[in-house]
DNA sequence: ATTTTCAGTGAACATCCGTGCACTGAAAGA
DNA sequence: TCTTTCAGTGCACGGATGTTCACTGAAAAT
């Protein structure tokens, strides 16, 4: 009974910073995991190096600050964004079944990684200016680039800027809407998880009907 | 120099329950105040009592907890989010300015209950549950009288609960999406204000084309 | 074989936190 | 006039917080 590693196989040696980065992931799991119930502003270094195993001290080996996990935080939830659309673009852009083919991909991509989405609709609006700004930068970004894919749809190819970021901005509301819906505890009971997403679909819908039937602004 | 009024007029001798009720008031006010940079979880008693010129534990003798005093927050926040649902349906329903109209109440009403909108913002995915659920519970409301508003009106008449749920859940979403980035600190300059205010605009048109276009969904 | 690096330790610190308790003094009630 | 009520006071407590500093011991470099 040597020591209590986690993995079944037997394990290899490791390395000194492949130790290190397992270290910074188990923090990163235990932030995620405590944020579920309490903001990041409320997340105190000592409760969160306890859960991961740590002295208190030990934090500094690998953020600076905890604005700086937080930033971590901020950049791979947004990965996991990326992500989705990422998949939603790969399958066939059939016109049709695009709507309901995006919904399901948002939702499973929901439950796989909650934690990230909850984050993002946590702190977004949060106390902490630091990731609100971070968390605003890249939904604009993340905004823009749903913008120019929306460019290349049929129907669309004409539109302004200014049209195609209304109607992209109204899909990022959407999504976080119902992102910050789908991921409270009420949701976990399916009946009301159905609903929720047979509604973000419809809304959806309607949007994409508004779009259909939309006369763009400029020349 | 008899004492530190704020009242300018001769201040008449102040009834006991009167005096209460005001510093109920200041640190309601306080707190709003304070809110406007942290969240409700990272605020402290002692630093709002502070605030508001009284010793910790007189807090005591107007809230039970400090849940109780974010409660009343969430009541007040809801009361002047009625008002302004009122004064939009107070306005003639003419339903080519409708939009305009709506939006710039709104508008004038989150810059004068500003602290408000922002309280609601933050606390709707923030790390306290009790206020989540009242917060929900309150938005909930707000869409089901909105909905009922929708049904009256010219085109809407034979919609079901369910049309009628997709279209004011939209119209809440993106109210509260839009007070969220104009409460914000980046919203104080004008042109961007102006902007902000510019998209909300052609967000809600674009779904009320839309609604104009929606075939209902059941029998 | 020896030295250097460095993730993690453990004690100590000053500061803030919520809350219990006995109190004061003026307004309200008798 | 005398008594009761009660918003606000002042102190004290036990506990949690972030950060400092010198340290240990094994891995990496020499």
């Amino acid at each position: 009974m040597s020591s209590e590693e986690k993995a079944v196989t037997a394990s290899r040696p490791e390395n000194r910073q492949e130790r290190k980065e397992r270290t910074r992931r188990a923090i990163l799991d235990a932030a995620l995991e405590m944020l579920a119930e309490e903001s990041f502003g409320t997340l105190s270094l000592r409760s969160l190096t306890k859960q991961v195993g740590i002295v208190p001290t030990a934090f500094y080996r690998h953020f600076a600050t905890l604005d700086e996990l937080g930033l971590s935080l901020v950049d791979e939830s947004f990965m996991t964004l990326r992500d989705l659309i990422r998949e939603v673009r790969s399958g066939e852009p059939a016109p049709e079944t695009l709507i309901d083919h995006s919904v399901e991909v948002l939702v499973a991509q929901l439950e796989t990684h909650k934690a990230h989405f909850r984050f993002i609709g946590r702190e977004r609006h949060g106390g902490n200016a630091v990731l609100r700004d971070a968390i605003r930068h890249e939904l604009g970004m993340f905004e823009r680039e749903l913008a120019t894919d929306l460019a290349r749809m049929p129907g669309l190819e004409r539109w302004g800027a200014a049209d195609l970021h209304v109607l992209a901005s109204l899909f990022v509301d959407l999504m976080v809407a119902a992102a910050g819906e789908l991921v409270s505890p009420s949701a976990e009971q399916p009946p009301v998880r159905r609903q929720l997403v047979d509604n973000l679909r419809n809304q959806a819908r309607m949007i994409v009907v508004g779009a259909a039937g939309w006369k763009p602004l400029e020349p």
